[in-house]
DNA sequence: CGTCGATTTCGATGGCTGTCTATACGGAGA
DNA sequence: TCTCCGTATAGACAGCCATCGAAATCGACG
């Protein structure tokens, strides 16, 4: 699944509707920030001091089995919002900025008139 | 249902870990937003220069039913992107800037580093 | 007061999602 | 090579969600 290119180019922002085919791809990265259990892994990532997140860090916050953090981590991974990397047996997972920057962007509103 | 009071008092950013309630509340406004339909209705009322659309508008831009329609913009009412105030036979949907706001900073990476 | 048009609500249905257990994979060390 | 540990995948199940048609509600207007 390609780490969503549609986000690549953003327009401003909220300025013009957005056409089916972006709203697709902007709306699968708002799915992953969907849930409860994404948002806080995301946010343990973001807010690591090295940019990167051992898996066994993060199931630990969690009172999920690891198979259901994996799988979060791999939804979050697919829409381009982390990158992860194999480091002797350990995963470590790492903030995307750039994606984050551009779903900022494109809620951001300049002023209410 | 509360128009999600959670994002009232955001700290900046990701800066540090969500708690698991605020993490909650975020995630209803975030999963609100991963319709593609929603998304494009979303734009269509942000990007409307008076600030206002009347369903029937939103309607025209879709192949789906009206009551569909009514169902994504009660969505996005119940977790205070958008408001509604009827008049005449018409109601006509207007963005909350503020809860976008939110979410923007929410999501705004300062720098790389 | 009755009708009409616009919108919402209701009930049902098919598909998607979060979670689990069990299993497989991959590297490290003995 | 064998085993252990950390992580990923596969399959299954329950609950939620998008969508629809039908019915109810709400204003306006005769």
């Amino acid at each position: 699944m390609e780490p969503l290119d549609l986000l690549e180019c953003s327009p401003p922002l909220m300025r013009e509707p957005l056409d089916a085919e972006r709203a697709a791809g902007v709306a699968r990265v708002f799915k992953a920030l969907g849930d409860p259990v994404r948002l806080r892994i995301l946010s343990i990532v973001a807010s690591r001091a090295g940019g990167e997140v051992c898996v066994c860090d993060i199931t630990g916050a969690f009172e999920l089995s690891q198979p259901t953090i994996s799988h979060h981590l791999k939804v979050l991974k697919d829409v381009g919002l982390v990158t992860s990397e194999r480091r002797a047996s350990w995963v470590y997972y790492r903030l995307v900025p750039e994606t984050l920057g551009e779903l900022s962007a494109l809620l951001d509103v300049p002023a209410p008139v």
